[in-house]
DNA sequence: TATTGTTATACTCTATAACTATA
DNA sequence: TATAGTTATAGAGTATAACAATA
């Protein structure tokens, strides 16, 4: 709650809406594809990407939660999605009986694999059309050192997931 | 639907990931702030941050739904609550009696400067503290570029119809 | 008691299509 | 006819809180 914060001058304006402005598009054109082409949404994507490229094609919910999706019934609620439709399935966990571990099913690499070209048509015309090489190398970098931080930071009120206890009446 | 489109290689991945893990991430963070500071959702803001910006705080209903939303009736719903907390007034055009010409009340501003300082504060300590100012730069450079490209070549079925509109007044 | 996950529920948001009015 | 905007509606997605089971 610094409230002397200076404000952001107009490079930091530009590059922080142009970011913003360039996420949104592309996940709004990704997603277009994603629906066409597979029936799926840029969350339930993400989250089969991330199983295909996991140790054995599992990972806990509890994990999977903490990478692409900010509540754990929000998980639940797409998981049931993707068991119903045969992508993942889920079993209990053998070393803790509380958690289940998600599988990805060989028909949910199977539509992986079927959206992925095209996904990766749509990603590279729209942002990696205009960039060089250079660029290319310098985005990544940036971007990557940014995203430990923020993953190395969280801004404290992005997961209540300790229950804090607050005190209930 | 080219299907025989090379694989993005590692680089070109990772750069992609990082992009809109950021993305989220931030959107995410900034949403929180905007909630708690000034009970404006990410789209709200960036509507009224628009309006504050453009000329005489006024916007066609058509160019802020080209702006931040992707559809019109997405936006009359937004604009809708903005109107209602008192924020926004919408009035017929003057030379255009179909269009409808949104203005920013000065409770509107003044739940931008309200929020303004918090959502700065979270902007920076997640973007921008790791970053140098040379990092900076380029980041705005690169991502302008991206941005321009994109809003240059729309995806062909971003809109269906309102958007061919290569016509300035 | 703390943690993992699910369920019940309520709410926000978005998009499609039909509709009105103006150009 | 084409464009600007609204409305009706329906669906997807999200989060909160209460819950059960396990550690």
């Amino acid at each position: 709650m610094t409230d002397d914060a200076p404000p952001l001058d107009g490079e930091q304006l530009g590059a922080y809406f142009a970011l913003m402005e360039v996420g949104s598009l592309l996940q709004h054109a990704v997603e277009q594809q994603l629906r066409a082409s597979g029936d799926l949404s840029w969350v339930q994507f993400q989250l089969l990407a991330r199983l295909a490229d996991a140790p054995r094609g599992s990972r806990r919910m509890t994990d999977l939660a903490d990478d692409v999706v900010y509540s754990r019934s929000g998980l639940t609620y797409q998981a049931g999605l993707l068991d119903k439709a045969g992508l993942i399935t889920r079993q209990p966990s053998t070393d803790d009986e509380r958690s289940t571990t998600v599988t990805i099913t060989g028909a949910g690499r199977a539509v992986v694999a079927r959206v992925l070209p095209g996904h990766v048509d749509v990603v590279r015309q729209l942002l990696f059309d205009p960039l060089s090489r250079h660029d290319l190398g310098t985005l990544g970098s940036v971007l990557t050192r940014v995203r430990d931080h923020m993953r190395a930071a969280p801004p404290r009120s992005a997961k209540p997931r300790s229950r804090t206890k607050p005190r209930p009446e």
